[in-house]
Formats: structure tokens, sequence, C-alpha cells
RNA sequence: GGAGCCUUAGCUCAAUUGGUUAGAGCGCCGCCCUGUCACGGCGGAGGUUGCGGGUUCGAGCCCCGUAGGCUCCGCCA
């Protein structure tokens, strides 16, 4: 036995208990003669004092200890000499005296200091194992566990049934980039990584589950972003029998269990609801950041017969002109000015135009041009005050409200109005439903219609009408998303169940039918044997725990992260490998590797 | 594929306008120190300034290229 106890779990009334401990050496204190070490293991601290002349052989071995090195101690527990207690130490009253110490391991000198915040992001993933050391990294690893299991317990609570579903899966032409992993009994064939597991969840509605759910992990090799990594878990659910609201009970009771579980928060319930339109006009975006106003207020009304022709000619062209009210925003500098318009013209805009309220006066180029009754409808509807700068978009009401809302963003940014990185009460987690997406998109590249949320999503009853007569653009998805103070972190939908239907959603997504049969076969023949209605929903595990983390980046929530190459610094994966392994595969690398 | 920022000791950073032998704190090594808790004190080792080229009497600093890292755009049904 290594240990009787760990570090964070003796006190006052252990006093004269012989005990022993093993860890890590946290710090070490030598006095030249008492020497006190901090012993730590994931739990906590504890002191042991080596004193020369109780056992000077002890306290010579203690005298070599660096920190990191890996120890046991055995000896007993005392209490502190009286003044030298340590409030800030939930084992600040006592300590150890020792009577035997064993090295367990020693280490080397560290990469980098495990008590400070590395900068280099690369040197903190090669030695990975030694940055989850660390007490960040090691409180959200267990805030993670806590997530999962409250999940688990809550899903569970309900009636869902967790299945695995293959990681070995097939190849779908519709989505992201597939990983991909030839087969050896099959040459010249290949499985993908799953990107979601959303065939199989559908194929378990058919099987008559009822009830799934699934912590799965999901693959897509797309370029990665602080908050998407190649290979990511999802919360996936799924329900046969359900309506929207059905889906939208369970994510609230989920995320409610979750919440309490993890920082003991009781979350507002039922969740607001916005659609779509809403969200992207208010706040120019589908998953606005609701914890600042700012919201985006439409002047199309009032400037469509303006002079100013830069509005009026995007009124006349069918777009809207939209504006934002910076408060106390007056003071921007030319550098973010610049940044803003840069901002503006990278999402679409011609330029940027704002007007500064500064000594009562509306200081912008553009003033000159508005009418008066164009100023007091500018007054009122953007209740503009001593201070504020005034931004505008006129464009296409996509464009404008696009331009519009990062702009919003980035402003909130600069004037730090966006929460504490750790927001600290219920009323900071702003949960929301946005419903009734568009069913498709538009690819200019592709030049077809593509499913926004996926081909399997279901058009809203009421359009169906709207879908049969092929008016696209206006069809609206029973599909929602879950969003969390401005993070996308859950998204779903009503599924379609009937295979006609199916059909007619792939003929109009541009899938020819025998790339139905060949890629959505399997799916198209279960429709057929009695499949049920149908929906669910599926939540980023990992956004979700960086949200309540307060952290930044996925890459902190997770054990052993890719860097933005998608590699491993700390195997350096992906590596080359034996030639023999190709031949088995029945691969051979194009010399031109950029064939 | 594109844009921005970054790269100086094991780590975090400094180095005036381009000017002597590139410094500091932490860590490491050695010595001193018996109640600290970021213990303290003295001394020491440690550098091809990412790499390659250029300009210059002289480059950590300026220019070009290149590699790597991070953030973002594209991409992510």
């Amino acid at each position: 036995m290594y240990r009787t106890h760990n570090c964070n779990s003796l006190r006052k009334t252990d006093i004269g208990q012989p005990v022993t401990l093993a860890g890590w050496v946290n710090v070490t204190r030598d006095h030249g003669g008492v020497i006190f070490i901090d012993l730590r293991d994931r739990e906590g601290l504890t002191q042991v004092v080596f004193r020369p002349e109780e056992d000077a052989e002890l306290a010579k071995q203690a005298h070599a200890l660096r920190g990191e090195d890996v120890i046991q101690v055995s000896g007993r527990v005392a209490a502190r000499l009286p003044g030298t207690e340590n409030p800030n130490l939930a084992t600040g009253d006592i300590e150890i005296i020792p009577s035997g110490l064993r090295i367990l391991n020693r280490t080397d000198t560290l990469p980098f200091p495990i008590d400070a915040e590395p900068q280099n992001e690369d040197l903190r993933m090669t030695h990975r194992y030694f940055d989850l050391r660390r007490p960040r990294l090691a409180r959200n690893l267990r805030m993670r566990h806590r997530v999962a299991k409250a999940t688990r317990d809550y899903l569970d609570s309900q009636g869902f049934v967790e299945v695995e579903t293959p990681i070995l899966s097939k190849s779908t032409p519709e989505g992201a980039r597939d990983f991909l992993v030839p087969s050896r009994n099959m040459p010249g064939k290949f499985y993908a990584l799953p990107q979601a597991p959303q065939q199989y969840k559908q194929l378990l509605m058919v099987a008559g589950v009822e009830k799934y759910f699934q912590i799965a992990k999901c693959f897509r090799d797309e370029d990665l972003r602080a908050d998407r990594q190649p290979e990511f878990t999802q919360i996936d659910i799924e329900a046969s029998f359900v309506t929207p609201d059905d889906i939208f009970a369970v994510t609230e009771g989920m995320l409610g269990a979750i919440f309490k579980a993890a920082r003991n928060i009781e979350i507002k319930t039922p969740f607001d609801r916005l659609t779509y339109r809403e969200a992207v006009s208010r706040y120019g975006s589908d998953k606005p950041d609701r914890r600042f106003g700012m919201e985006l207020v439409d002047l199309s009304d009032d400037f469509r017969l303006s002079s100013f022709k830069v509005f009026r000619n995007a009124i006349d062209a069918g777009g809207v002109v939209k504006a934002i009210n910076a408060k106390r925003f007056a003071g921007i500098t030319i550098g973010q000015a610049d940044e803003l318009t840069e901002i503006a013209k990278l999402y679409g805009a011609k330029g940027l135009a704002f007007i500064k309220i500064e000594n009562g006066e509306w200081k912008s180029p553009i003033v000159k041009f508005f009418s008066d009754a164009e100023k007091a409808a500018l007054q009122s509807k953007l209740n503009i005050e001593e201070g504020d700068c005034v931004f505008f978009g006129a464009d296409k009401w996509e464009t404008a409200c696009e331009v519009l809302g990062r702009l919003r963003l980035r402003i909130a940014e600069i004037q730090d109005l966006l929460g504490r990185a750790r927001p600290a009460d219920a009323s900071e987690w702003d949960f929301f439903w946005v419903t009734d997406f568009p069913l498709f998109e538009w690819s200019p590249e592709e030049n077809k219609w593509n499913a926004m949320h996926h081909p399997f999503t279901r058009p809203k009853t009421e359009d169906m009408p709207l879908f049969e007569a092929k008016k696209f653009p206006e069809v609206r998805a029973e599909a929602y998303d879950v969003v969390l103070n401005g993070v996308e972190i859950g998204g779903g939908s009503m599924r379609i169940y009937e295979p006609e239907l199916q059909e007619k959603m792939f003929e109009a997504l541009g899938i020819s039918p025998e790339a139905r049969q060949s890629q959505f076969g399997h799916l198209l023949r279960a429709l057929r044997l009695g499949a049920p209605p149908h929906g669910g929903i599926a939540f980023g595990l990992d956004r979700l725990v960086m949200l309540i983390c307060g952290e930044q980046s996925i890459r902190d929530v997770m054990a052993f992260p890719k860097n933005n190459r998608a590699m491993d610094l700390m195997t350096q994966s992906p590596a080359e490998v034996d030639p023999r392994q190709l031949r088995d595969l029945s691969l051979k690398l194009a010399k031109d590797k950029k064939l």
C-alpha cells in the first residue's frame, strides 16, 4: 500500500495518527536545518517537516529533493507550532513529522514551471502529461467527467439508452471532409470515420430503441480553430414519437442537471426562443450573444426616399438600412475605426459609415445628406445620446445583418462588454433556442442547394407547399440550435421519416437516383420498414465544458488535443508508416505529394 | 488557399537611433541559513538571438526568403 490518506484529508482530529502519503514534491523550503516539503497529490497539499535533530539521515535526503520528484512519506500527524498555521491551506493546521522517506522517482529539470501559466502552447502540448498536472487543467478534466456523468445520469433517468455506434463507418457525399481508413480485406475500399452518428441514430429509431443517447466521438477533416478539433465529442440524442417541444424539455432538463452537478448553478428554464429570422435581424447572428444590448435597428422605412444615395440605392435594390448604437464609443480611435471598416469589408460591405456624437454634434461626412425627418427617426429609434457612436449597414438583408453583427461583437470586445471568463451566477448564463432555420442554403461554388442542417432534416409542415413548389430559399426547417452566451452548444431537428419525402429532399439537393441508392440505400430501405416519426439533437461536449470551465479554447478541456495543423506534438502524429503496412492495405504513396 | 501577430538562456521577458563582452526574474548547480508556506542570502553554469541570405565598418534590431506557433477568413451537412 502506497498511502493511507490523500494530501487533502488530514485535519486537527488526525493529530497523533501514523500515516503514509505519496505524491509530488510541490515545493521545498530548505532552511539549512529544518526543511519543509509541500507534498501534492490530485486532492491537495500537505506539509512535511524534516528536522535534522530528529533524524539527520532523513533530513539529508530531504535536502536533495526537487520540485516534482515523486516521493512516499511515512510519519505521524502533528499540530503545527502555534502561530505557524496556514489558513490558506485546508490541511494548514497540521504537518507530517516523517519517520520514513522513499524517493519513488526523480525528475529532470522541468520543461516549464508548473505553477505559472506557460506561454508556449507547443511546449505545453509536447509535454502534455506534464501540462495536465497543472491545477487548472486537472480541474478541467475532472469537470468534464462530472458533466459526462451528469449527462448519463440524467438521460438514464429519463429512459434514454446509451448505444455505441461504429467508428469504422461509411463516407457520405454531404458535409465535411471525411477521415478515411483503408480496408485490408477489401483492397481499394475505405471506411470513413463518422462526422456524427446521424444515420445510425436514425436507424436505431427504426430499430425501436425510441430513446437513444451516446457520448460519441466525431471526426471531421477540416481546418482547426480554438473551438474546433478534428476529433471531438458530441452528446448525441434521438427519440421517437416526439415533437420539438419534447426535445426542448429533455435538453433543458439535461443542461439543468449538468450545471447543477458541475457548478451548482440553477439555470433558468424554459429557455427563450428566437426564430432564425429574428436572431439575425436583431443581432446579426444565428448564435447571438445577448448579454449586452446594441441591437440592430431597421431604418429602411425611414430612408426609403432618402437623398443619401448609398442608403437609397441599397433599399431600391431590395436591401435594407440598419444601424447599431455603440454607447459611449464616440471616443473611437482612428485605428479602431480602420479595424471595424476592415471587418465590414471582410463580410461584404463596401465601406463603413458611422456617426460620432460629441459635444452635442453629429460628426460624420454623411450627416449632411440626411433630412430633418431622417435625423429625427435616427434619434428616436436608436436612442442617440451624447458620447454614442452609430454604425450603419446598407446592403442586402443578409449582408447588412452579418456586417453589423460582426461589428457588434468586436465593439463589445473593445468595450469589454462580454461576460467575465467564468460567469458567477445564473443570470450571466444566457441560454436560448434559435428555431425555424432555413432548410436550404445556396452554394455558389457548387451551383446548387445544400442542406443547411443535414439532408435528413424535415421541412416545417406549414412550409411543405413551398417545398413542393420548389421555392427553396423560403422553406424553413424543423431545426433548432441551443445557444449559450453567444456560442452554439447544440443543434438538432425533426427528421424525415417518409421515404417519398426523403427522396424529394435528395432530389432537391441534386443527388442522383444512383447516388441515393449507393450512398443512402440502407436509410431509404429502413424508412420503408416502419420508421417512426423521430428527431433529436446533438451537443458539442467540448464547447459546453469549455464554457463551464471558463476556458477560451476546447483544447484546454481535452486531455490530448491536436495543434493548429491537426498534429499531436506529443506523439508526433501523424507519422510515416512502414512500407509493409502500406502493402497490406494495397496502398502506394504518390511520388509527387502535390498530386 | 489567404491575412495578422509571434519566435532572444530550461521558462517568462528585457536589450535606447543599427554600436563595447546580449541582461533580469524564476528554474538548475554549489555554499550559507532551524518555523517556512512564492522562505531568505552569497556564488556559478547556461545563448549559433528559429533557420538561410542580403544591406552595413558594424545586425537581436533594417530588407528578402524560409520554418514553426497562435488567432482569424475560406472550410466546418
